[in-house]
DNA sequence: GTAGGGTTAG
């Protein structure tokens, strides 16, 4: 029936029953009512009807709510629908577990109210309705969404003595709820472990959860597992796999999830497209991701953006640029994702006055407001182009308060560009700020260094010392013949290290004589000009090129992933190293790539 | 009548 339909028939019933009608004709109007709601589009048209409805006197009923706001899943709707099911006239006989699911399900799915999920789960027990095997997934997926461990272990405990944890719907939400909450991961293992058997989904959860903690060793290797135990996987969970390899910068194994992914007929959705297009790119075969991204049949989003990102790491902004245009030439509306990948794009290619006009774009004719990360990529852009005043003074007109890493982005412009007084007193108030922050004080000490105040730099290493700061250790990792290796500075634990750091001189003398000079400034420690030459020798990056130097034939590609950003120092090196022996090394880093070639990187030293 | 795991930035 039409909606207009009904509601000309509601209305009459309903005047009839007005009218003084019998219970019959009552229930009747009731009845259609509950037809009337139902057909209703919007919340305005439900929430008008509604309150006509009761006006006439007639029974709520919490059912149509809360199928309305099922339906719906607005926040507004669900808020609607439980004031009334929990009025103080509601009739409470009419409460039962489906009800209460399906508010908690619409609380659970909203971004901003989880926590109501909670109230209404509690709720429900108090008013004595049983959970059932369904109530579950949803109490945990809004666990999970708050990330409380403790609120976590509380439902979990519930769902014992109500004896639905055997249930594998709602154990495998279970693991990925611990997964979701911060400290988690532990007992998600055990509940992992301990469960009788595992389908894909539970393996997914784990796999899962581990790369969302970035611990994507640890999801390779469960996913190993997976295999061992012979339970096959689908789709979703080589999309995890696939950002374990991401994370990894394991191109070779993400090459071989992608004909795995062929050989064994496993769907390719969009989603795992899109994370083929990521793992590429950020692997570093952007071109291989440019193909697929191509021969894509449909497009979300999320695969426009993850091209023009990863475009942007490998400083072909224009392409970037002109991908962002083309999307929207496709009908598709960027959102704040897409702006940060196309101002990123701009920042690593200098292109300053585009930048500048799409940031403003954001606002005017898409209705944007710009988060602390677009002004992040803005500050960044200005920096990087060595526009250090213009930078402090966008800083200072900012309607926001800057971050740490913004303040920190406008330290290394100011050390880079001589601007040495301003880049100490921005430094020194981000000490006092975050006082267990390394790089805070690394930044300060490569100022002094620059003003040549070598008493302050080495009073900055004491005062380290003292707070016991730990300093993160710069690794490099390096893929070979399917093996993933890593090293540290100063790293011994390889076998072959006596051939590694001999190569590691002979590389030191080789482009040394081509006009390399080391720059010992970037040395933290205290110790001599010999010792710091040493020192920058032991880095994890030159000891991973050393290695591939040593194990790979004449004119390979090296591949080498930095979990921090490449010093300078090193940068330097490696280009005189491609020059010399003749290699492409790539080198990615925390925030984009590099292409080293005849002795030029591809950064052309923005970075 | 209601259920589980996934992709983009910084």
């Amino acid at each position: 029936m039409q909606f207009q339909t009904i509601k000309t028939h509601v209305v009459r019933t309903v005047t009839e029953s007005i009218a003084g009608a019998g219970a019959g004709n009552k229930r009747a109007a009731e009845q259609s009512c509950l037809s009337l709601l139902e057909a209703c589009d919007s919340l305005t048209k439900f929430t008008q009807l509604h309150a006509r409805i009761l006006k006439l006197g007639l029974r709520n009923n919490p059912l149509v709510l809360t199928k309305f706001a099922a339906v719906s899943s607005e926040l507004d709707a669900v808020d609607y629908a439980s004031s009334f099911v929990f009025c103080p006239d509601a009739d409470s006989r009419l409460y039962d577990a489906f009800l209460f699911n399906t508010l908690i399900r619409g609380y659970a799915q909203t971004s901003s109210s989880k926590e109501k999920a909670f109230l209404v789960y509690s709720a429900m027990l108090r008013y004595g309705v049983l959970p059932n095997k369904f109530t579950y997934p949803f109490v945990l997926k809004a666990c999970a969404g708050l990330g409380s461990l403790s609120l976590g272990k509380t439902v979990h405990g519930s769902a014992v003595k109500f004896g639905f944890d055997d249930d594998v719907h709602v154990r495998n939400t279970m693991i990925h709820m611990y997964c979701c909450c911060g400290g988690g991961i532990g007992d998600a293992r055990t509940m992992f472990d301990e469960m009788p058997k595992w389908d894909s989904v539970s393996w997914s959860a784990m796999i899962g959860g581990y790369v969302r903690l970035r611990l994507s060793a640890d999801a390779v290797e469960v996913f190993r597992k997976m295999q061992i135990a012979r339970v096959r996987p689908d789709e979703i969970t080589m999309v995890s796999v696939l950002s374990a390899c991401t994370d990894l910068g394991a191109l070779e194994l993400g090459k071989w999830v992608e004909s795995y992914v062929e050989k064994e007929g496993i769907q390719r959705s969009v989603e795992l497209c899109n994370a083929l297009i990521d793992m590429f790119a950020k692997c570093g075969d952007v071109d291989k991701a440019l193909k697929l991204f191509r021969k894509m049949s449909e497009k979300t989003i999320v695969s426009w953006t993850s091209v023009i990102g990863g475009l942007a790491m490998h400083g072909r902004g224009s392409e970037a640029v002109s991908l962002f245009e083309e999307m929207i030439g496709n009908g598709i509306t960027p959102d704040n994702v897409a702006f940060i990948g196309l101002l990123s794009a701009c920042s690593h290619s200098g292109l300053v006055d585009k930048g500048k006009g799409y940031f403003s774009s954001m606002t005017k004719e898409y209705d944007i407001v710009p988060k602390i990360e677009h002004y992040g990529c803005m500050v960044d852009m200005l920096c990087r182009a060595g526009l250090v005043k213009e930078a402090m003074e966008f800083v200072q007109k900012m309607p926001i308060e800057p971050n740490s890493i913004i303040l920190r982005t406008l330290v290394s412009a100011c050390r880079a560009h001589g601007e040495l007084k301003l880049g100490e007193s921005i430094s020194r108030s981000l000490i006092s700020n975050e006082p267990m922050h390394e790089s805070n004080y690394v930044l300060l000490s490569n100022i002094y260094a620059k003003m040549s105040h070598w008493e302050k730099k080495t009073k900055i290493r004491e005062t380290m010392d003292k707070k016991g700061m730990k300093k993160i250790p710069g690794s490099t990792m390096i893929e070979l013949d399917n093996e993933i290796y890593e090293f540290v500075a100063g790293d011994k634990s390889h076998e072959q290290y006596k051939e590694i750091y001999e190569m590691v001189e002979e590389m030191g003398r080789e482009i040394k004589r081509a006009g390399y000079v080391p720059s010992t400034s970037e040395v933290l420690l205290d110790i001599d000009e010999e010792d710091k030459e040493d020192a920058l020798n032991r880095h994890s990056e030159k000891l991973a090129i050393a290695f591939a130097l040593l194990n790979t034939p004449p004119g390979t590609h090296i591949r080498i992933v930095k979990n921090l950003r490449v010093c300078s120092d090193c940068h330097s090196a490696t280009k005189f190293i491609s020059k010399i022996y003749r290699r492409e090394i790539v080198v990615r880093d925390r925030n984009r790539f590099h292409h080293f070639k005849d002795g030029l990187c591809s950064c052309k030293d923005f970075w």
